[in-house]
RNA sequence: GGCGACGUAGCUCAGCUGGUGAGAGCGCCCGACUCAUAAUCGGGAGGUCGACAGUUCAAAUCUGUCCGUCGCUACCA
């Protein structure tokens, strides 16, 4: 049915192991790069998704810091904890790595190298605030003081939350230092630049040809562009990050993280090329018209996807450019946005601990904030789970399987004599299988799956006309003929719906068989049909609600 | 302050290159059915598309102003 495989490069925010990542995260990258994944690999493409944890930056020193232990350790504790989710998730990675590796560290010091030998990248010196008890420099977050405009005294360096107007360090009276709470000095220091502005008319000309991106993700983009491109500092005054592979600002410098941990995409395709025995398998999705990349992140990143990676990769020249970039806009909770430190919403683990994976993963699937953002709560993935899920798919496959079993001497019935009314009923699934390929094709998830979850209410309606129950007692033959065909239709909605419902697609192999590619198929007459059990239990909202409050 | 987006049925959202009577799912009401996880199927009620003004033969869709919400603002990533 795919005439010509090609590569497909899916390539997945990185998750910042400096605290746990929530379900606003989940629904916005990783889920849908799952589900986009698992479709392409059904219709025949060689897909390659990649991701890690974020390794480095300051959030993750400060946190060390305040625990009295080293920021590996840190990084470990979460690396720990999102590989621990994306199992119980079943996020079907081909390499997820971290940025601590040292084939990380080799191909960002080669970025930056290449970079700098064509000139992409120089070195400026700016006066910084310097916490001389501490002895480091101040990121702008983590210097307090009086906003010059408001009078408000618990500024931020970077912004005053106050009157929200953005600022400048220099501007604060009377600063101090978030983390000694001294008076820093300003110091000055010498860092590498990208030169981003000599990107911009290419980026710019690049983001014009764009077609079928989202509209926020180009409106963003382009608004960038249009207020003029800034050269970004890439170096820190840290020691906790990669190693500058030129020794020619001294000690205690190191390659910041939003240069790097874009770099990881790259380097986690040629991590899974080397583990696989095939050093230059990676160029397969990096180089060449045929090969697609698909970036699935969430909109606060999107500058990085649109801009500054892209930059990079045009300066470090013959690699391929984001084919899309299918930003997600936000999961709120309640109106807010989600935030694990700040206690709203739920954490991957705390959502997992609550539902099932399945149910979890379809509740976020059918709620993705393709468009705008969108409000979820508790209740709503209960909603989700107990009322499309449990009861239009779970049941029909529960009403087929039981009814198979009872009334076709528990085996799968030979199709027989198909009337007009079965016959349209397959083609009704096998047209929503095509529909749904289409929509998952341009990322339209929410659309895919509803969808598929209207094949499974037309498989209801088909039943609840034809009757096979009382058939079954005047025209037994009849019946299996029906059962036959609803058996076959159910088969191919559970193919529509395999990329979101890994768990209990599996749970169907018997008497389905696996799920191979993205068609609906005949089932062999003869095989044993066992006595069915529910795929997915009910959510107990009451229960649910009463152990949030404990 | 600047930028981006959002405000459409009770709830969560789609529609927005302007044009057949404004949609979906769930909830609600009525009916059918009883094989199935009190599940399913059919029908129905329900909206001055945030407010005001404008452009147009025609606006939920374009423009402006206002109100409300969210996010970003380049040293969080």
């Amino acid at each position: 049915m795919n005439s010509s495989p090609s590569p497909v490069l899916v390539a997945v925010a990185w998750p910042y192991a400096s605290g746990s990542r929530h379900l606003g995260h989940l629904a916005g990258a990783y889920l849908p790069a799952d589900v986009f994944a698992r479709y392409q690999r059904l219709i025949g493409n060689r897909v390659l998704m990649v991701s890690g944890s974020d390794t480095h930056g300051t959030p993750i020193t400060v946190r060390a810091d305040a625990e009295g232990v080293t920021p590996a350790e840190i990084v470990d504790r979460y690396h720990n904890e999102f590989v621990a989710d994306w199992e119980r998730l079943a996020i079907s990675w081909d390499c997820y790595t971290t940025t601590g590796t040292e084939n990380h560290t080799a191909v960002v010091q080669d970025m930056f190298l290449r970079l700098l030998e064509k000139g992409h990248i120089d070195k400026r010196i700016s006066e910084q605030y310097y916490d001389t008890e501490v002895g480091r420099f101040l990121p702008d977050r983590y210097i307090e003081g009086t906003c010059p405009h408001c009078g408000y005294t618990e500024a931020r360096g970077d912004q005053c939350e106050d009157c929200g107007r953005t600022l400048d360090p220099e501007e604060l009276l009377d600063p101090r230092s978030k983390f000694s709470g001294s008076q820093p000095e300003l110091r000055s220091t010498e860092h590498f630049y990208l030169r981003l502005t000599d990107f911009e008319e290419v980026l710019g000309q690049w983001l014009e040809e764009r077609k079928g991106w989202r509209r926020h993700v180009l409106n963003f983009s382009k608004g960038w562009i249009e207020e003029g491109l800034q050269d970004r500092a890439i170096t820190r005054d840290l020691d906790w990050g990669i190693e500058i592979p030129v020794d020619d600002l001294g000690d205690g410098k190191r390659i910041y993280v939003w240069f790097e941990a874009v770099i990881g995409y790259l380097s986690a395709s040629k991590e899974w090329a080397e583990a696989q025995g095939t050093s230059e398998a990676w160029r397969e999705w990096w180089e060449g018209d045929k090969a697609r990349s698909v970036y699935f992140i969430g909109k606060d990143n999107i500058p990085f996807h649109t801009i500054i990676w892209p930059g990079m990769l045009s300066g470090y020249g013959g690699l391929n450019l984001p084919t899309d970039v299918p930003a997600n806009q936000y999961v709120t909770f309640k109106g807010g946005k989600a935030s694990a430190s700040r206690g709203v919403g739920l954490t991957i683990g705390e959502g997992l601990d609550l539902f099932e994976p399945d149910g979890l993963r379809y509740a976020l699937a059918a709620n993705l904030p393709e468009q705008s953002d969108t409000d979820i709560s508790v209740e709503e993935i209960a909603r989700r789970i107990n009322e499309e899920l449990a009861a239009t798919w779970g049941n029909l496959v529960n009403r087929v399987l039981s009814m198979v079993h009872k009334t076709c001497d528990g085996q799968v019935p030979e199709p027989g004599d198909r009337l007009p009314e079965d016959m349209a009923l397959l083609a009704t699934i096998d047209a929503s299988l095509v529909t749904a390929g289409q929509q998952l094709e341009k990322v339209e998830l929410r659309a895919a799956l509803r969808t598929g979850m209207d094949g499974a209410a037309a498989v209801n309606a088909y039943l609840n006309a034809t009757e096979p129950w009382k058939v079954a007692k005047e025209d037994p033959e009849r019946a299996k003929v029906i059962l036959g065909t609803a058996l076959a239709a159910v088969g191919g909605v559970r193919v529509a719906l395999a990329p979101y419902l890994p768990f209990s697609t599996e749970i169907l192999n018997d008497p389905f068989g696996p799920v191979t590619g993205w068609q609906r198929e005949e089932l062999t007459p003869g095989l044993p049909v066992g006595k069915p059990s529910p795929l997915f239990a009910k959510v107990d909202l009451g229960e649910l609600l009463a152990d949030q409050e404990s």
